[in-house]
DNA sequence: GGGACTTTCAAACAATTGTTTCCAATGACG
DNA sequence: CGTCATTGGAAACAATTGTTTGAAAGTCCC
């Protein structure tokens, strides 16, 4: 037989394309092990449950995504010794990290459909995996953020952070629609690049916008 | 026994706020029904289907929506008699419909849980259906959105359009999960309200936010 | 009050789900 | 060569799914 990749390999790519598509619960073990090609007893006899295979999917992203970003984080932090790193680079240097990663097996699309399904689908057990394993270098991030925007009340940056998230992982994650309705309508084909390239200066902007007006007094009018 | 809501409302009731805590699929009719106390063959009868119960679902909140949206839309334009709505008036009719609708039954969360799911959750026949019976009044928007920002070349109101789209549904969608974090770490207590007050300026900025540098060429630059 | 409906109900349906079982094939090691 | 633990595979498992059935109960109008 050809050097065909392993039973284990070959279930985690086919099961990560399928949940991207469909969605966890919609993605039935046997449609990833008919297309996969390997046993359906398989994904028990390796990963344990159906759960453990959605977690070991994520894994074999945020993993490397994490050594990434933490070294290139350090990097940073080294070039501005104890100074300051500006909003602009911190939001540069994540953005090159998440596209590092997906981009050896062109399947950034599938990496971003799944951190919008972790967020929107319920499987309380994934989000609870993901914050463990992975809130350390989120924590980190968000620190930096903080000390390159002292002027923004810490529950402000808090909501524009969680804000641009929004943004950014609703439009990559529904990016095939979206894409469909801009080349139908605009004849122009989008590429990720495009997009982040796109999202660069509305992110900056949306960070820097002026504070809002203070909430009214609860009660009392303004 | 008490005036109790009739049967379909009944359904209705508790299928929304199942779908909204634990989506589509993993929601059976079985939980529906048992928790809303009606037969089984219930949502059947009177919907015809679970896809048809969720349609159902969407067009109670649609249906008035885009009613409200319309006529604040009429009302708007004959403000401005033949001139340009400025933009923030367009965002802040926009919010005013979305808020009103569901105030009514206290279920903002609801309906922007729903919302986010539309775009998350596989159900094709979801995306299609809302396009179909609602795609008008997006439409109006968007043009409208259109001739306030006229120095914006189409694609890129298009995109921006739906990164803020992103933002609103992703943090009002999840916005119990966020909530918990941001009471817990800054003790404050958001509200709805609070989160479309802090929206505003951040929708705005993004917006109005500088052109990205364009694209390096492709084959041949436009 | 009787006939024509609509609505409710318990039960069963067929299909699909995740998981387990048991046996054959495999390969390493003494 | 023979032994034994490990891995692969077809089939069966029990549970759950959406849907349908057919009869009982309720409702309305003439």
């Amino acid at each position: 037989m050809a050097q065909q990749p392993d039973t284990v390999t070959r279930i985690l790519d086919t099961a990560e394309v399928l949940f991207a598509e469909r969605g966890f619960a919609e993605t039935s073990l046997r449609n990833i092990t008919s297309k996969a090609k390997v046993n359906l007893a398989a994904v028990n006899y390796h990963f344990g449950s159906k759960k453990a295979l959605i977690q070991a999917v994520f894994a074999r992203y945020l993993d490397p995504f994490t050594v990434r970003f933490h070294a290139a984080l350090d990097e940073l932090e080294a070039d501005h010794a104890g100074g300051v790193i500006p909003l602009e680079e911190l939001l540069e240097t994540m953005a090159r990290s998440v596209l590092e990663v997906p981009a050896e097996r062109n399947s950034l699309k599938v990496f971003m459909r799944l951190l919008g399904l972790a967020y929107s689908q319920a499987q309380g057990h994934l989000r609870r995996y993901i914050q463990e394993e992975y809130g350390g270098v989120f924590t980190r991030f968000t620190e930096l953020v903080r000390l390159a925007t002292p002027e923004l009340p810490d529950a402000e940056r808090f909501w524009r952070l969680h804000f641009m998230l929004g943004t950014v992982i609703f439009t990559l994650s529904g990016l095939d629609a979206l894409r469909d309705i801009a080349e139908k309508d605009y004849g122009e084909h989008v590429s990720v690049r495009d997009l982040v390239r796109r999202l660069r200066p509305v992110v900056v902007a949306a960070m820097n916008a002026p504070l809002p007006e203070p909430a009214p007094a609860q009660r009392q009018a303004g």
